[in-house]
DNA sequence: ACTTAACATTGACAGGTATCGATATGAATG
DNA sequence: CATTCATATCGATACCTGTCAATGTTAAGT
């Protein structure tokens, strides 16, 4: 996964209430009136956060009828665990300068 | 580590600069000329996004007489990790709505 | 077809962000 | 102590972001 694809994702995970609807899809499914109730915020703001993270293929929506379904890109999330946990921390000094 | 720490992490994280000073940090200690030389900005620009890392405890300063070295605080980090880590992907279908 | 309900889009706005040049600070060195 | 050099801070600026009310769109049910 490119630098910037992980800059994008970030930006998406640097929302309070971004990240509570992705803590909330790690349960399982959830549609928009779910999220509502959890969230303080309205249905056009909900719905302008729903757009970024589908964006960043974070998220998959399921349209049935009228209502929209939300869950985890598991896809996406596995690649971006996999770029944080490759960053390795040690306690290596510094070589020169 | 709370929701809100996560997200300044994350707001850390979501500059491709500062993602590429981390990137650089993890491979050993650097001093400021070093990254300076690596990125295309000006060093008070350097001095801004190190003052935001230093702030989210992402990084540590290290003065030496005149140079400044940075080095990654891994306490951090493993706890940033952790809480990425923690957010299991799961395909469950919606409980109900 | 009309109405209703869910969702998306738009426009406005306040606040935040990244960048730079200019300047201040503070340490090392002649 | 004057100078030099690395770094921090400041002020300005252009751009980005989160929020909402208002409005548009689309699907279901009557």
């Amino acid at each position: 996964m490119e630098d910037s694809k992980i800059v994008n994702i970030c930006k998406c995970l640097s929302d309070l209430n971004r990240l509570k609807i992705l803590e909330l899809l790690v349960l399982g499914e959830k549609c928009a009136c779910d999220l509502l109730e959890e969230l303080d915020i309205k249905q056009s703001t909900l719905s302008y956060h729903m757009k970024l993270l589908s964006e960043c293929d974070l998220i998959f929506t399921r349209e049935e009828g009228k209502w929209n379904y939300y869950s985890i890109n598991c896809e996406t999330f596995k690649d971006f665990k996999s770029f944080i946990n490759r960053l390795e921390c040690s306690d290596l000094k510094r070589e020169n300068c």
